[in-house]
DNA sequence: CAATTCTCGTTAGCTGCCTAACTATTCGCC
DNA sequence: GGCGAATAGTTAGGCAGCTAACGAGAATTG
């Protein structure tokens, strides 16, 4: 997630001194919430740069992964549609096209026609991408390993748990706070 | 962050039966590695949204807050140039050129050659971009606040320090696994 | 059955982000 | 003082993400 967000996060007294000019503004809250985006970014960044030794961006990974998780679970080469693909990893069905050209362009993934529905295509790992895929996870689970090290067991038990209370709140799409003007608010309510 | 991460997170024990398969994947760092990238990208979308009601984007809006910090911290009218703002938010110079020109189109921002250097540009906070934030960052400070709701305040202690823990291990240049391939090792070693 | 409606995939056009190369200017050093 | 190295900003080209609009085909429904 190439975000841009402030690379020196403020300190705390900072925000504690900004806080007396906005009442609004939640100190300890704004903290987790910079640093949250700030580690994801850098965690990010670091898989990413891994990736890229490889050739290949975080997102014809995760469409490889999608794939490969899938003739996983259900035997042998069980294609999926662009559709799915888009929903499992949560991108637009347009992007998708994108992605899945690029990874047809370099042959890790093949095309092909749905015989049943005219519309729908189905996209498949060619054994050249299962290789690749094959080549790149070892190295990768390491890195996600070597990453979270500085963390004991139960303290990796504590982050999941209280990411997971503010994923939960993330995607609560009610009693969100006032989008600040009536006529965002108007329009917002979709 | 618009990372193509899995959106339904694998459950542990799928991890867990992974893991007999790959011996580097560590069950417990791939959960938190997961639920990191997904609750940072999920809680940056909510900002994005509400920054996107005003017409503007997560980058425009850190280089507004960085200039803007600026000025409050310098007494007033403080200008930053293109390298500081990039330096700040941690975006390459060639980014900041293009965030600059579309904040400048919008008139939120003014670019001045700096006198000493003429090497140099200037970039200032104009009186609209200053009304502009103004007029954002008491909801921003809200949704930030709302999206934090649920910890409490220890918690939000705790998730800070084990943020700060990854964060750490990702800003290490030394040390990191290897890179798969000697080609790699010897491009990657600059 | 025909007409509407829905769904799937793609295209077009925008933005943000990157790297690499370029120009202009200043700095360092002999 | 003049020449090479470093630095500031931009440009060019690429990828990934988005929305909006489209055409082809399927489903629904009168």
């Amino acid at each position: 997630m190439p975000l841009l967000m402030l690379k020196d996060l403020p300190r705390y007294e900072c925000l504690l001194e900004a806080s007396r000019e906005f009442p609004e503004l939640d100190p300890s809250a704004t903290e987790v919430f910079l640093n949250l985006l700030r580690t994801g970014d850098e965690a990010f960044r670091v898989v990413e740069a891994h990736l890229a030794q490889h050739d290949i961006t975080q997102g014809g990974f995760s469409v490889l992964m999608a794939l490969w998780g899938q003739c996983q679970r259900a035997g042998r080469e069980l294609p999926l549609s662009p559709a799915g693909l888009a929903d499992r990893t949560g991108v637009t069905r347009a992007t998708m096209t994108g992605l899945v050209d690029t990874l047809e362009r370099d042959g890790l993934v093949r095309r092909a026609p749905d015989p049943t529905d005219r519309r729908m295509m189905t996209v498949q790992l060619t054994s050249r991408g299962e290789r690749k895929l094959l080549k790149i996870l070892p190295a990768h689970f390491r890195q996600m390993a070597w990453l979270m090290e500085p963390l004991s067991e139960p303290e990796r038990k504590t982050l999941v748990r209280l990411l997971t209370k503010v994923l939960g709140r993330a995607g609560e799409t009610e009693g969100r706070p006032a989008p600040a003007t009536a006529l965002a608010a108007t329009i917002g309510a979709r």
